[in-house]
DNA sequence: TTGTAAGCGTTATCAT
DNA sequence: ATGATAACGCTTACAA
């Protein structure tokens, strides 16, 4: 029996280092190394610092996120809450969050609230007892532990606001204004019965939307029938059943929906029905999900800068963590007309 | 001046409650209600539990994360390393595991690694500091510190192995039947030349793949020539740039594309050339991203079941943490023929 | 059955 | 400038 080879297979290399191994080996006090690790401005000489530094390098040293993070209750971790990963906008902004906040030295800790209260409070549950720096909120909903977690944590709103908590950090667009230009370039295209698929009213983004529609449409003599308005959730899903029951029947000649999610699933069901697009329906989406250039060139929608929101949703994070004020980001939207 | 009102406006309702809060209210000492919190089987009298738990329910107690990791070194959380998650058959994959975590009293941390090794290992330089319980590599590539993170932490590769590694658990499919199988549903369709745009061959996944196809083709004596081979990253940017290099004067009747985010970006390219598709060309995918049946109803490809992959790879990773041996987890695939 | 106390890895206060 | 030590919130021997 080689006793030294079946050891070596159970057991790792060697634990992970702790500050008291570098202590050890440098021959300093622990308080030492924890100031070199942290670089501070208090003293250390530059030849012990070198010293300590050499035994770090040497022993690949890095300071046990976990200890650190009970004593300063920070993490270093930030969350973000999304209504649904699947959703491709929503995934690109999570990628843009991701890398900046490696960046920044945190990690990204993910949830999904798929637009539901109870998963909502169920995952900031699951936050509450982990001292995070920073809360994403992309896309809220009302919910009981909302106002706690908003109290307690460094939070930004993203592309949806809850209008009641109106002093907490949002970043988003002028959704009003968007879908009064996005109406007018509807009604550019041509006249004809227009079909709407808003999204949910509870959603300060969507009712925002249909009100710039509507707005624009009344006020152009072009009010939809009550029969042609339907609220859907934000999936495809949910797009395509709505599109189901509002085509049952009528005609549209261009169809409105609360995002490109919809969009993709009302588009099928246009399909479906032999109607071609933009031949037959003009279509208008929101958000310009990054696979439309590839996979929905018949899409006319809003493009939201989801790459300027992630970059501002961490900018604002961390002059909250650097004390400053809550503030309101409005970034520039632009539209994309396609067919 | 109104001060209590001043003061509410600034302080936090109340801070988080810690286990001697809830001690000091009950009257036990801090051990009693840890017990009770973790329902250890030795014994708490009934009566003394219930007047803890009424304690803890009263104050809306939650044991802390951060504490409770420093001490059992586990923090709770289960890192997912993805190759990007703007890719809907990994973000589809991320979202039924981020359900399932949660289910299991977990939270998600979330990486890219974007195929590139230094990234990858930026990310488990943050991920081995922090304790993780478990370590899902979607889809990892080779890197310094991959042996090390294998080692150290419960780790299960999904949709991609590292064959030096296989020892370790994996949940995926057989890639390279499937590509056999979806070669021979090509040569059904017709024949003609066949384009092969294939993933990174680094990619013990890709590699599976292109061998099964070349396989089948080679046998049936339909072996693609040299030039209309190309290799492509894994995004739909970079299966438009290979068709668009693959196409230039060559003609293809079919087109194979290593998944299905390539096969998007080769299909707008075919468009651009006004090629119909599936009339002029056929395409061919793999993943079976969930969105096909609404924007790509012209893909062929092989369904990986996604859902499946999460719920083996948590059920794995929970075997893996009760002390049980790796395994590789091969479920069975499906061929999605759509034009 | 319940309590006391050590210790997980840090940071930061206070001596020296 | 450096070190000793308390403290963060929790779990778990061990003592009572």
């Amino acid at each position: 029996m080689d006793k030294g080879v079946a050891a070596g297979v159970s057991a790792p290399k060697h634990a992970a280092r702790s500050i008291r191994d570098v202590a050890a080996r440098a021959g300093v006090s622990i308080a030492t190394v924890s100031r070199v690790v942290n670089g501070s401005a208090d003293g250390v000489t530059p030849a012990l610092r070198a010293r300590v530094q050499a035994v770090i390098d040497e022993l690949e040293y890095r300071p046990n996120r976990i200890g650190r993070a009970l004593r300063t209750r920070q993490s270093g971790a930030v969350a973000l809450v999304v209504s649904n990963i699947q959703n491709t906008f929503y995934a690109a902004l999570a990628w843009e969050l991701e890398r900046r906040l490696i960046e920044a030295g945190q990690v990204l800790m993910l949830f999904n609230s798929n637009e539901s209260a109870e998963l909502q409070d169920r995952c900031f549950q699951e936050i509450a007892t982990r001292d995070i720096g920073g809360l994403l909120l992309l896309c809220a909903v009302e919910s009981r532990l909302l106002d706690t977690m908003v109290e307690r944590n460094r939070t930004v709103f993203i592309n949806r606001r809850i209008p009641r908590l109106a002093g907490t950090s949002f970043v988003g667009i002028d959704d009003e204004a968007a879908a009064r230009d996005l109406a007018h370039a509807m009604l550019r295209a041509g006249r004809g019965p227009v079909g709407l698929i808003h999204g949910p009213l509870y959603s300060a983004t969507s009712a925002a939307r249909l009100r710039g529609l509507l707005d624009v449409l009344a006020a152009a003599g072009a009010t939809p029938v009550p029969g042609v308005i339907a609220e859907a959730g934000l999936s495809m899903e949910d797009g395509y059943r709505a599109a189901a029951t509002l085509l049952e029947g009528t005609r549209c000649a261009a169809l409105y929906c609360g995002n490109d999610q919809i969009a993709y699933g009302a588009h099928r069901r246009c399909l479906e029905l032999g109607l071609r697009v933009p031949q037959d329906v003009r279509i208008f989406g929101f958000d310009d999900n990054p696979l439309n250039d590839f996979l929905a060139p018949w899409l006319n929608t809003v493009r939201v800068p989801h790459a300027d929101f992630a970059a501002e949703a961490v900018l604002q994070w961390q002059a909250l963590a650097a004390g400053g004020p809550h503030r309101d980001i409005v970034l520039p939207y632009e539209l994309v007309l396609r067919g």
